[in-house]
DNA sequence: CACAATTCAATTGCCCACAACTTATCCGCG
DNA sequence: CGCGGATAAGTTGTGGGCAATTGAATTGTG
């Protein structure tokens, strides 16, 4: 019996531990705006490019609707988006953002700057991390 | 303006996104089982040693008993697990594994290469990201 | 000894993740 | 044209995470 499984386990609840970790570093900065993690990633999404329909929002960040809708309701009575029904395809949903959405990518640009300072790591550690985790995820996703 | 915000946002979602993806992976495995991830988790301790108090296991996994309470009780409502208060100290809850927790550990033993064989990466590769991920968590969870 | 502060587990309430299902719309093909 | 399958979003139900609170037991201190 090698230890092999044993750090194969520490790897997974590795990314667990580190990612419950991460979003718990950025919970005090987005609760100034009143935003949860996954509703901060959303309004990224949306501030690099709107309007989107839920089905594209859900391409990006792998989530689906049963996720995301109500998670976009709690945004719009947030007053931060707004949900359309598009007139071409009455199927489709989309979401625009309001002006104090927009508004809001200006207080949140300070975030980021936040996990980079916490994370005790090199720039050259951070980019090789995104890198393999890219290549972890995108793997993992292939395995069926 | 530099880019390096950019960077980080995505490592953060690539933290959030890997570690969806690994307890995607390990989900229909587990579903044999008829344990869930965070269950899971909780086996893996108890059977390197038992029995563990609910504080115990929470400051291993880093949950609280917000978390756990619930979590037992189902464990408990499967067979798998028994918690019996403390007669030294009242306030505590052991948990002790029941025969057939013990008995699942066999089944469980070979979840751990899925992870592996899906992972698409080096062993020098898993061997670094676990150790980065173990300095980020660390690093993250000192920075208040 | 007595009382205040601490500790442990559980509970409540909110939000997210995801499977399974529902409803409405669209599209393609006979 | 009309119908059958595909697609979009929403709903329901279960199980995490986590903050805040509660209640019971223990510990520390005067």
């Amino acid at each position: 019996m090698t230890d092999a499984p044993r750090l194969n386990r520490q790897v997974c609840f590795a990314l667990y531990s580190a990612s419950r970790a991460a979003t718990a570093v950025y919970r005090p900065v987005l609760d100034e705006l009143g935003l949860t993690y996954p509703q901060y990633l959303v309004m990224l999404v949306l501030w690099e490019n709107e309007p989107r329909g839920v089905k594209e929002l859900g391409e990006e960040l792998g989530l689906d609707s049963g996720t995301l809708s109500p998670l976009l309701k709690r945004l719009e009575s947030l007053g931060l988006v707004e949900r359309r029904r598009s007139g071409e395809d009455e199927r489709r949903v989309a979401i625009h953002l309001t002006a104090a959405g927009r508004e809001l990518s200006g207080k949140a640009g300070a975030i980021p700057k936040r996990l980079a300072e916490a994370a005790g790591l090199t720039p050259e550690e951070l980019d090789q991390l995104h890198n393999t985790l890219g290549r972890l995820t995108a793997a993992l996703h292939n395995s069926h």
